[in-house]
DNA sequence: CGGTATCCACGACGATACTG
DNA sequence: CAGTATCGTCGTGGATACCG
C-alpha cells in the first residue's frame, strides 16, 4: 500500500495520470488541462513518474521542441486503482 | 479521486485503516501495531477519520479508560480501495 | 515550447513533556 | 490508558524569473 501511495502521491499526480490514461499528451497539453499547476511541480511529477517507469517521454526533433508523455505498460496498470479512487470518492460524497 | 485521496491521505492513515479492517481496536492496540507513530499524529488521524464519518469512537466506562475504534459502514466501503492499493503496489514491486 | 533556478511560506510530522 | 500542549525541523508546493 505504501508503494502504491508513493507512486500516485503528491499533489496533481493523480490528475496527471488521469489525463494520460486517455492518451499521450505534451507538456503544454498537460498544463492546459491543469491550469493552476506550476511548471516546476509538473516537471517534478513527470520526472518522478518517468523514474518510476510509469511514464515515458519522447522528444520530437526539429523546432519548436515538443515532448510527448505517455503511460508505459506499468503505468497502465494503475488504471484500476484510479477507477477505484474515483468510485470510492464518489461513494463518500454521496453520503456526506 | 481527490476526495478519496484526502480521506486516506496523510502518513499512517492507510495502515491505521488496514488494522481497523480486521476488527475494532483500542488506541493502545493501534499504537502497538504501528510502533513508530507518535500519539499526536495517531490522534490527529483518528480524529479526522471520525470527522469524516469513517471511524467511530466508543469509550468504555470505569477505570482504566479504554477507547475502542471501529470502522463505520462508510469506512468499510474503503476496503476495496485498500485492496487495490495493495494489489497495485505489489504489481509495481514485481517489475522493479 | 519545454523546461530550470531560486526563494519563500506553510503545513505536516516528530520529540518531549505533561494531564484527566 | 488515552490523550493534550508545545516546539522545532523539514519537505512540499507556489511565485517569479530566466534559458536552450
Amino acid at each position: 500500500m505504501e508503494v502504491a501511495l508513493a507512486a500516485i502521491g503528491g499533489r496533481w499526480t493523480t490528475l496527471v495520470l488521469r489525463d494520460l490514461v486517455r492518451g499521450p499528451l505534451s507538456f503544454g497539453d498537460l498544463r492546459r488541462g491543469l491550469p493552476t499547476v506550476s511548471a516546476k511541480v509538473l516537471t517534478e511529477r513527470l520526472t518522478r513518474l518517468q523514474e518510476s517507469g510509469l511514464v515515458e517521454r519522447r522528444r520530437t526533433a526539429g523546432f519548436p521542441p515538443r515532448t510527448i508523455y505517455r503511460l508505459t505498460a506499468a503505468g497502465r496498470e494503475l488504471e484500476p486503482l484510479l477507477v477505484e479512487l474515483y468510485r470510492t470518492g464518489a461513494a463518500l460524497l454521496e453520503k456526506a
